[in-house]
DNA sequence: TCAGATCATGGAAACGTTTCCATTAAACTT
DNA sequence: AAGTTTAATGGAAACGTTTCCATGATCTGA
């Protein structure tokens, strides 16, 4: 039916061999010949198959992108980012979308066998040694992103440091007690990510003499209910926390709909401060700690891009830094209030008691 | 390195024919040589490569997904859809990314040419039919989700009942002036869709005996700040409406956003009503026309499989029903408000701070 | 028991490239 | 002009499967 190389080289007058050198640009062709066959391959509409060219390659032109829960806004930025650069480079882009350790598994010791992708991009899944050796063995060229591993370049955020930064942030708004609402570290994966914010808190507390009250701090589900049901718990103990930094965004949204729920005004009563700076934590005007995910996305696609071409390239960590965006939803902590208390503060008591607790 | 199919054999001293019949589960095959070969394989850990396979077979395996914007809330939900049957099927998935047109060009005239992909989904977008010509005689399968053609089988949600009944609703609450924020027809693509829901307008308006009023129809981007321009816009005139209804959740949001900048009251003083039910709409509360969109991408997935076993098949046209979900940024219309009257709101003042909050 | 039918099997050919080696043509050198 | 280097070219081999045909083994029924 289409045109084959053979097609070509007959119509041309010339031997396949130097098709197959105009095609990829071999500079070993004569002007005159170059132009007779480019002729040709026009005439016919030739266009070579990519897959007869794997075959014998071993190049595919594509890249795989090994995402959890690709449809959460976190990993959707991410995985534009990657589409940004994967396209631009003309490398096509499969997805396998991970909900389940089974499928985790599945990918994690399917694609390494036979490579129908030319390097890997595992985000915010974090491969054992055993699959680790898998792709080395293999040599599949692997790049994490949002996950570290010494045996690959890994992209990370700072997460103990957005984290410090978030709780240091509500501390010095006047907050002293603070809950804290993590996301599932061997929930269904190992998201690392949670222990590190979690140790970003504790030395932000450290710093500020406060103690850490284990009752204060909730772990939930990545996701608005879980947030919006740790919120709940949080916030209807006896001494309820005067701000909440939840682990990600989604959960912060839940925070927000719990503290709705429960009838108590943000940020008057209550300071909510997420993770993440995806793009409803700018609707709801929630504050956050932002990290540049899209540009992660990008890098991470250009890191392993680069390793194909040069696979001897040793593995980096790169870091990126998280950047704190103060909105709506973060004020002044206030006295513990009681409830015949809790209608109305004259207007700047608010600020002024933040301001005695800083002095 | 890895073991081929002549390994295999070699070790099970049968023909690579039998061995090959192993894999594909032909009947044909001796019970007991079928286990001595599988023994061999699993021993070898024999996979059978599939770029080879494809060669001779014309078979990848693979499905590709031509979408714009993907990372927009209505198509992440849509390639949800698609990518849980994609998976459930053994099928990879290839995202082809369209931003401009030139984007969608390149894949229009690149794909069927290489057949990198066994069958083609389509989404938001109307090949034209030299195109369409092209994919036919390639023989690559296409659907069409969120797009007709008369020549592939498509999958389209009623947008004329859709709008008609998001203006009908309005009209029953009292609105008059209704105003109306379009998306783009001919912005980047052909979004026809644009055009059902404004004929859905005129339907209702028609039946109302409501006169359309030209100044109150705007056309904007499918996004939030093309929405929040539009609105901008129509809010700022002399006698601004007392509802609008947006073509996409996205615009609404744009509109609420217009609203909360001009210090105009939702729903008290402006209903919104959207169209598409992504989950932002939910946490805003917003009231609008749902789409089943990821039933759209698993059903579309779902034919296009069915279609490549059996590409005879004729084109069918598959209608989707909206169902409109009537949440917290409607409200009955009230007459006309005057500066001096827009202040005090006594009832729910808490609960406007509370939606406030959300937004 | 034997002819005919059916089943199981082996392996060559084909898929459409790239790679590599051999060969021929062209360009220098002296 | 002849010898030597270098450039250009042709095409076989290889990539790892599936497909298909030929062959031999096994079964069937009288």
């Amino acid at each position: 039916m289409a045109a084959t190389i053979h097609d070509v080289a007959r119509e041309a007058s010339v031997g396949i061999g130097t098709v197959s050198r105009v095609i990829n640009n071999s500079p070993r062709v004569k002007p005159a010949t170059r132009e007779r066959v480019l002729a040709v391959i026009d005439k016919l509409q030739y266009k070579p198959d990519p897959i007869a060219r794997s075959l014998v390659s071993k190049r595919t032109n594509s890249l795989g992108v090994i995402v959890p829960f690709f449809t959460r806004p976190f990993f959707m930025e991410l995985l534009r980012g990657v589409e940004i650069v994967s396209a631009r480079l003309e490398r096509e882009l499969i997805l396998y979308n991970v909900e389940t350790n089974a499928q985790r598994d599945h990918y994690f010791s399917e694609l390494p066998m036979r490579r129908k992708v030319d390097g890997l991009l595992i985000v915010s899944l974090t491969p054992g040694d055993a699959v680790s050796r898998r792709f080395q063995d293999a040599g599949l060229p692997v790049v994490l992103i949002d996950a570290y591993s010494p045996l690959f370049t890994s992209l990370v955020v700072n997460n103990v440091e957005g984290a410090y930064e978030a709780v240091k942030f509500l501390i010095e708004k006047g907050h002293r007690r603070i809950g804290f609402i993590n996301g599932l570290i061997e929930g269904n994966f190992k998201f690392n990510q949670a222990n590190d914010r979690l140790i970003g808190l504790h030395r932000a507390f450290g710093e500020a003499g406060l103690l850490f009250e284990p009752e204060l701090v909730l772990t939930s589900e990545w996701s608005r209910m879980g947030g919006k049901q740790a919120a709940l718990q949080l916030l209807s103990q006896q001494k309820r926390p005067t701000a909440i930094f939840a682990a990600s965004d989604m959960q912060a949204v839940g925070v927000l709909e719990a503290a709705k729920e429960l009838g108590i005004l943000v940020p008057e009563q209550l300071s909510v401060i997420g993770f993440d700076g995806i793009e409803v934590s700018e609707l709801l005007e929630l504050s956050t700690i932002y990290q540049p995910v899209q540009a992660m996305g990008e890098q991470g696609a250009a890191l392993l891009v680069e390793l194909i071409d040069n696979p001897a390239k040793i593995p980096e960590l790169i870091r990126f830094d998280t950047k704190l965006l103060e909105r709506h939803t973060t004020g002044p902590a206030l006295t513990p209030v009681t409830h015949s208390e809790e209608q109305g503060l004259p207007e700047g008591e608010a600020s002024r008691l933040a301001t005695r607790h800083l002095l």
